[in-house]
DNA sequence: TAGACTTGTTTGTAATGCAAACAGGTTTGG
DNA sequence: CCAAACCTGTTTGCATTACAAACAAGTCTA
């Protein structure tokens, strides 16, 4: 059987996977530039990122650029383990790989 | 960016994402069968089930087997279309192929 | 024939996603 | 100047959803 809980919901979550594969491939990426990306409302953005860095996957630095503020989100080590995880999990899931024989 | 709404949400939830990926291998599969290959409780397989099936993604049959109630699940043309729909937008979403140049 | 087992379904609650409303500051136009 | 529009996010309120526990309906067994 598919040994439980395999897919971290906290990165499987749509939202959240498209922002994590942002930042995986971005190494670091502003908060208008993931809002690009993902075709994310702000308020989604900010609730989503806001789980991610609590969950420590993302860090975030704030800073003031043009006298506004910039915020950056970037992958932890942690984070990137996670997604790596993820990813190789759904694909033994939707490869089968996790059947009884 | 990321169109809108690609990940079909009806498979993209971990309990479905099991069973579709079951029945995918299968054809058909009785529901015990799903239960001991997913891992999934009963009851949440019987109402993940219904959805797939509410959806026309799933098909079910019931019959009576030594006296018992047998279902058998199977997916069909609808459903399997939309799992080989998600699973290529689950593989571009997470290489990157979706973000804006 | 009472109790345990099978095969699912329903229900109640807690968590979650979502967009609209809000907040705090900045730029622009008259 | 001062008000209105804009920018950069955050918070809130509601509707949806998942989840497991309780239930149901029948079957087997001792």
């Amino acid at each position: 059987m598919i040994e439980p809980i395999l897919l971290d919901p906290m990165i499987h979550e749509t939202a959240r996977l498209a922002i994590v594969s942002v930042l995986s491939e971005c190494g670091s990426a502003s908060f208008n530039f993931v809002l690009g990306t993902t075709g994310l409302t702000r308020g989604n953005l900010s609730a989503h990122a806001a789980k991610l860095v609590a969950a420590g996957y993302v860090s975030e630095s704030k800073r003031i650029v043009d006298r506004k503020l910039l915020t950056e989100y970037r992958l932890t080590d942690s984070g990137r383990k996670a997604y790596d995880n993820y990813r190789a999990e759904w694909t033994r899931l939707t490869t089968g790989k996790s059947l009884k024989k």
